[in-house]
DNA sequence: CAGCGATTGACCCATTTGGGGCATGTGGAG
DNA sequence: CTCCACATGCCCCAAATGGGTCAATCGCTG
């Protein structure tokens, strides 16, 4: 039996998902709230084994009581269960633990699976949200540096001084000094701290 | 139809492939290739609704074939079918521009529910390759760092001087050196640039 | 109340860095 | 053959940075 606990502030939907869950064969439903701060304080209570949890909560958001949950309960799945699907929000759900993420239009049998999947060490996601988190790896690097300023750009995000990079590259420290002026124009920066984050950011590394 | 080109190394396999494909209804393979250099031509003439794609091939890898089929044409599907499941080849891969990625062991129904659902916008993945790309966005900052000092270090990473910072936060610039002092001891690092890459590394920001 | 960590601030000094100019060799495009 | 982008190298100088020491205030803990 897989014990659910439902986060949900819509109580029709909240008793539906329920009344799905407990009638559906190895599923029972162990608790279902209206707000996150009656749902966290239960669950670190019940011990569920999957959580259904919504994002658009009044009072504390779906996002904070994932990170509560999961500071406190390491090992608890959480599904998030929302019609949201906005970049953000996504990614700020799956980082502050999330294991699932499925948009509000699933057929219910498609509910009751990702809530298998996840027992079974599985993250399931709705189509549209798979894809986007399988894109977020995909970025493309635009850049307009050579070869070499690349190169040197590497080195720099290792934390390297001019000496140890011109070392690595086996070239001298002025050589460095004149591709670092390059790069730092391209990238419109001023500093070594503002091209690695630059360089961070854009994936150029 | 689903037109499917196959490169997979295995003869075996890959005439398996290429006869459940053409056996399912909805789909047609239209070509199977035993090495990246032939599939990758043959792809870019033959202009497939997927490619399902082996990893460890002879020659070019799999990882490369991907990159090169994405770069020509961005539009086309690439479902990863390996048994690799090692982190730093299902990144790679993805990072190459695969849209799902499937163990070998899946069953063959399931292949073909992937096939669908990567051409309907989804990013088809098996469980344990799901629950990876999900953990990947889950890094525990294990800071040591102080309120103030970690607030210090998210200003760094914008690439901002000491001066910059000072203005920021409204405190001397001398007191952000000494910060500065305090969270280089912590995080072992001895410049700007090596913080900010080791914040970007074990996101501390 | 004594002590401690966090936060704030200051001064000194050696190095590193950023920005400027100048110059050479090489390989490929036109 | 000429031009240009790329990679290499050097000099100068002002500003930023890293590392050291010293000290005051605040809030919490024992």
């Amino acid at each position: 039996m897989i014990a659910v606990t439902i986060i949900e502030d819509d109580p029709d939907v909240r008793e539906g998902l329920a009344l799905l869950i407990d009638s559906a064969p190895g599923f029972v439903c162990v608790g279902h709230y209206g707000s996150a701060e009656e749902g966290v304080l239960a669950i670190l209570d019940h011990a569920p084994d999957v959580v259904l949890m919504d994002i658009g909560l009044p009072g504390i958001s779906g996002i904070e009581a994932i990170q509560r949950l999961k500071s406190a309960l390491p090992n608890l799945d959480i599904v998030v269960l929302t019609i949201h699907e906005n970049d953000a929000v996504v990614f700020d759900a799956l980082c502050a633990g999330a294991c699932g993420y499925l948009i509000k239009n699933e057929q219910p049998e498609r509910l009751l699976e990702a809530l298998r999947e996840v027992q079974t060490g599985g993250a399931p996601m709705s189509t549209q949200i798979a894809r986007m988190v399988v894109r977020s790896f995909q970025v493309q690097r635009t850049s307009t540096l050579t070869p070499r300023e690349t190169e040197v750009l590497g080195e720099l995000c290792t934390g390297k001084s001019y000496k140890m990079i011109a070392d690595a590259l086996v070239i001298s420290e002025e050589t460095v000094r004149r591709h670092l002026k390059s790069i730092y124009r391209k990238l419109e920066v001023h500093s070594k701290s503002e091209a690695v984050a630059k360089a961070f950011q854009e994936r150029l590394v």
